[in-house]
DNA sequence: CTGTATCCGGTGGGATACTG
DNA sequence: CAGTATCCCACCGGATACAG
């Protein structure tokens, strides 16, 4: 377990390179991260496979067609999903995760256990601030 | 390192936590990451330890006051960082990471690396994606 | 089945000017 | 110095209806 010191180094060249995120690409894709669909679907189909958009759609409580298009648009305009058309009718699509996409998921579960880990201590936060500002 | 399968196992009941999300407070915390100056501010403090207003936006080239407020109140709201305010006149407020701060900064830091080792991808994918749908 | 068109509210990000 | 007020635009998220 490195120090925090050796983190904060590493932080360095990390935010430094944010920081010189001319066209704040970077930024958009750690932006999927906070996306209301993306994480939802990154791991359904890290789960899933090869899937259909119905498919997708049955493993995601309450999305709807568009938001479910757009969302699989966006990740695959970044390259973290591919997408393919078998050209038929009726229609049949289908997505799987590319080398990208498997690399959010590594990248992301270490926060999503940190994020659920201290999901009451935001909490309590938000309640504190909340009161704090009436 | 733990196989793709393993990993699989532990997004699982990450994600399964983040679809129970009901006041979507998990999903806000995520969302840090993908705002314009979130990712700044918690790098600059977790560098430079105790920071006042003025300093924290001499280290964030292009950011305005408002927006640095604004930045501030939201991490601050999330207990990510702490705002001590001296009362004084002139006024004078300073800010530092808390733990949870800290514990942000420590988990991003890889997803950082990993953006910053893909950028090139991310692009060429753009460059794919948005020349395809001409 | 997969996807688009239209319309809407909320909010992120910003420019500018002003206040205690 | 730290923060607020006002006005602006863009985009996310969603509801609903329609199309190939």
């Amino acid at each position: 377990m490195p120090s925090f010191e050796a983190l904060l180094q590493a932080s360095q060249a990390a935010c430094d390179a944010l920081s010189a995120d001319d066209d704040g690409l970077k930024r958009e894709i750690l932006a999927h991260a906070g996306n209301r669909w993306s994480l939802g679907v990154v791991h359904a189909l890290g789960v899933g496979g090869t899937l259909r958009h119905a498919e997708i759609a049955r493993r995601l409580d309450g999305v709807t067609q568009r938001m479910l298009t757009r969302t699989l648009r966006q990740l695959e305009r970044d390259g973290l999903i591919a997408r393919h058309d078998y050209d038929e009718v009726p229609p049949r699509v289908d997505y799987r995760l590319t080398e990208l996409g498997r690399g959010l998921l590594v990248g992301m579960v270490p926060l999503w256990r940190w994020v659920m880990d201290n999901a009451d201590d935001f909490r309590e936060a938000r309640r504190a601030f909340d009161d704090k500002t009436l």
